[in-house]
DNA sequence: AGAAGCTATCAAAACGTTTTTCTTCCGTCG
DNA sequence: CGACGGAAGAAAAACGTTTTGATAGCTTCT
């Protein structure tokens, strides 16, 4: 059991036979003779021959890999995305190879340069701090896709009107000072957002209160800064977060002052990740289209791996609130 | 940028040299003349080259991969896992792979067995549902640590003392009526752990109810089953855990039947996942010693790889309540 | 009966490295 | 001045596969 594995070579010397016999019975590219071919396998079986990946990988100059660099694990969307990944890369006979680039900024170019040495055959880069031309060029010449920024990617998610759904709910149900903590994962449409909230309180002839915005990073620490702030600024009725993550936090600032959801404070999410539904009070949130994202995403990797052009024609993806219960109507 | 990426051979053309000398200027294992070796790497850089990873493993039979075998990542303790082995790892200069095995047994089994291909140096199996035996088995000749069995680690967890712990806890606050739902990530444990309950029972003269026990899964389906079971059979005034994730499922359960914790009823977990204290009220639950677990599952892994016989002697690992406002006195 | 065509197998080249051994060229020393 | 030794680089072998081309031995057809 210590010993160096058995190679092709061995089994082929143990049946009496060429190295390429056994590589055609494994392969059933040629035909071999069936006496031949259970003895064959008779061998493989004894001397447990398992082909060695890398020779293979070195010869056909394919792994059937795609490597995932993403921050951490722990962060519950990004466990969504590697777990739905991993599900679609499989209809496509790909494995996932995860990169965990923890959250400083070197170890993530390091992975992604690692995975360009033809350790796998096309990346996914998840990992917001990276953009898809600077993941490009650290991979080379092999296929990246950033799934993370919209623009990349054939679909179109519509943060303008999902910004405008959200205020016009949270004004439906009475509230007229609203906090927005913003998520570096939505980018572009971060800048939108707080575009549309100028515009929505313009129309609705309110003051915008620029502090009234607070710069997030995904993380619960920044959702209870941000609610601490706005609070040490003055009375929100109702905060929404640029992911569940935050809203979280949040939540974790109310537990500790004594704020009660939604009596005291309404909140609003966006992700709905599993944990938003067993929080109590269950969060209410946008549903960010994660299997149609994922889809798209591998869609987009399997086109630039058989280098085709993708059909133009954007699609545009719903973001429909989930109503729980952590807003309360105080009109 | 879609040519084929550049071989040592042509960085070796580029500069008028031989192969060797490039992978010795590379490598340093060879004096190199300072122009040459100047030459040498402008060329590098000029053409792009990168060694290919699968050539070099093929070569030196050692690739500074360890395989990572798990679930799901969306199980937050499985992520706490994977971003701390990762982290640990990291210290020895090896890198996970982590293989997304689905809950499917066959997957896993195929993720193990393709692991086994000389892929990876070593394979560290978190499933819970393959034995170390089996693990080993299809590995072959791979070494293997199965760290979520605690008989493998030589490193003891005292369940027993736990289970104890959060009996007395429990009794201190006035509770009797106390159902348990088991994990079948703690195994010999979980055993265990109802034996204690038995005698706990029996020394404080109270009838051992059966019904109080519920199997579950890990998942939070099956805590808000264990909840249902439990008040359709009686009403209790506590429950514990085998993990936190199920006691987000009670809390779900209580959530939607009306019942507040911890005033009607209260909950217990384990492993002190972040989400127990953002999850409101803040479950008390015991620490699971992911940081040590973790040291010595790689630890042991790399004493087999380097073939070294880990020193005996057992250590115990404490296992402490912490106390958050998930259980009430109602005494 | 000889050419042609199969069939089953073998031999050799190739994939891109690393490593060991072999050259060649100098300078130095006795 | 011949031998020796060191430096710098070249050449070749090896890692374990796959794949292509070659080679026997048989059938089959004309």
């Amino acid at each position: 059991m210590k010993k160096r594995a058995a190679t092709i070579i061995d089994v082929a010397k143990a049946v009496g036979v060429s190295p390429s016999t056994v590589s055609h019975a494994i392969s059933g590219k040629r035909v071999i003779s069936t006496p031949v071919k259970a003895k064959i396998f008779d061998a493989i079986k004894e001397l447990d021959y398992r082909p060695s990946f890398y020779a293979q990988a070195l010869k056909n100059t394919s792994t059937r890999l795609i490597g995932v660099v993403v921050n951490e694990c722990r962060n519950p969307s990004a466990a969504l995305h590697l777990d739905g990944l991993a599900a679609e890369l499989e209809k496509f006979s790909y494995k996932p190879v995860i990169g965990l680039a923890g959250l400083s900024h070197e170890m993530g170019e390091e992975m992604l340069r690692r995975f360009s040495t033809g350790l796998v055959d096309g990346v996914i880069n998840l990992l917001p701090q990276i953009t898809p031309d600077e993941a490009q060029e650290l991979c080379g010449s092999i296929p990246v896709v950033t799934n993370i920024r919209e623009s990349l990617i054939p679909v179109v998610l519509d943060y303008e009107k999902l910004t405008r759904d959200i205020l016009n709910y949270l004004w439906s149900m009475g509230h007229r000072d609203i906090g927005y903590i913003t998520s570096p994962t939505r980018f572009e449409g971060d800048d939108r957002t707080v575009t549309v909230l100028k515009k929505f309180f313009a129309e609705h002839e309110i003051p915008f209160d620029g502090k009234l915005v607070f710069t997030g990073d995904d993380s619960i620490e920044s959702g209870i800064a941000g609610a601490a702030q706005f609070f040490a600024h003055r009375k929100v009725t109702a905060i929404f977060c640029g992911n569940d993550q935050m809203a979280f936090g949040v939540y974790r600032w109310a537990f500790e002052n004594k704020v009660s959801i939604p009596a005291d404070l309404s909140v609003i999410g966006f992700d709905n990740v599993p944990q938003s539904a067993t929080i109590i009070p269950p969060l209410t949130t946008a549903r960010f289209p994660y299997r149609e994202i994922i889809e798209h995403t591998v869609k987009l990797l399997m086109a630039k791996l058989e280098k085709r052009q993708m059909p133009p024609g954007k699609m545009i993806l719903e973001m429909p609130l989930v109503i729980r219960h952590s807003v309360a109507d105080i009109s």
